[in-house]
DNA sequence: CTGCCTCTTGACCAATTGGTCAATAATCAA
DNA sequence: TTGATTATTGACCAATTGGTCAAGAGGCAG
């Protein structure tokens, strides 16, 4: 019989991923407990374990189902846009998914902090792949003179970062702020910057 | 008797806390091993717990070694000064640390992530009243229209999270490039940025 | 209902690891 | 040199934790 086609199975896998994703983005790898785990997915242990038989086993699929949507906002930039508006897109739906799913971003940032022992060939074949390739499309805006001239790559660096930010540093951005973001507010000094920055000199 | 006034205190301490910044960053706080600090220090276990007693106190001791040089660059930003020139000087110098001293960067970043339950008074505290002095510098020179109005404070976190992503997302900067970061061009680019998008409409 | 397969779990094991302790070695003032 | 203080460590302990196992509970086709 193939593997997990049970209606069982399929709810209680989805049941754990949902439970693991919380615990590995709170606790580190390290740090999550398999019985945390089942805890908060509201399961005994071996049950648990019948599923995903080690940690690592959850850790990785976790990972995977986060590394798919990593890539979708990247992708939707399109050659053929508008340069102005398709970065202004890009850093807006970078922002959303910071605010809509947090916890994902500080899982992948945890896992690339300790050096990404388990998704370095994402990082070097597929992520590098479309970086690349958008790098591409955008230093071609520039050779149209639709963009002031500036590394494409780290470009793509600055969006990631100051995004991500709100999502990774979200303790810090609280206590300094005193309240939580606005995201408004961030989504007009982000775009503002990174845009404003790449207007062709006048 | 006052606390560690020997020689060889004062300069076992050091070793310890040197081999933890790296261990720690390299594998957060759950992550490290007394036992892998102590290797790394050179010396047994048990002697290491004769500096400190607990594994903890040590964590304690790196990060507060850490987070007196964090404020350093951003409270040399000066009013008086020109405002490109200071927040350019600015992003140089958290580039320059964030090249300089990456581990630094890595345990810092670590511990915001998994809820700074550590360094929550830190940043409520120092960190935030530092910040929003020089937010309101960066206030007035908007005032004086000699930047392009921005949040402020958005803009300070902008600056943090380009400049320590370097640092902190290493592995995926060098996954991605396929090289070592070139920091001139990174300098070039980010300095570029951000300050370009706060050169004030001509 | 029956029998088989899936699902669930209490009890347990072994490895890791933070921390202790008693004994030994090194240092240093007198 | 000497004696007391400081520094060092091998051996050990207890708690945590990843993972196993066998036995039982539940679902489902016939």
């Amino acid at each position: 019989m193939a593997a997990g086609s049970t209606r069982i199975q399929s709810q209680n896998r989805e049941i754990i991923l949902d439970a693991a994703l919380a615990v590995f983005a709170a606790a580190g790898f390290k740090g999550a407990t398999v019985d945390g785990i089942a805890a908060r997915a509201e399961m005994s242990k071996p049950n648990l374990l019948y599923y995903f038989r080690r940690k690592e086993d959850i850790y990785v699929a976790v990972l995977e189902k986060i590394l798919a949507d990593w890539l979708e906002p990247l992708r939707r930039l399109d050659a053929a846009g508008d340069p102005v508006g398709e970065l202004s897109t890009y850093v807006r739906a970078k922002l959303a998914m910071a605010r809509a799913r947090p916890e994902a971003s500080r899982l992948f940032a945890n896992e690339i902090l300790h050096g990404a022992p388990m998704i370095g060939g994402f990082l070097a074949g597929p992520l590098k792949a479309l970086v690349d390739e958008k790098a591409a499309v955008i230093a071609g805006w520039m050779d149209q003179g639709r963009l002031r001239r500036v590394d494409p790559h780290h470009l793509i660096f600055a969006i990631w970062s100051t995004t991500q930010h709100y999502a990774d540093f979200d303790v810090q951005v609280r206590a300094v702020l005193g309240a939580p973001a606005d995201f408004a507010a961030v989504e007009k000094t982000v775009v503002g910057l990174i845009v404003g920055g790449l207007l062709p000199a006048v």
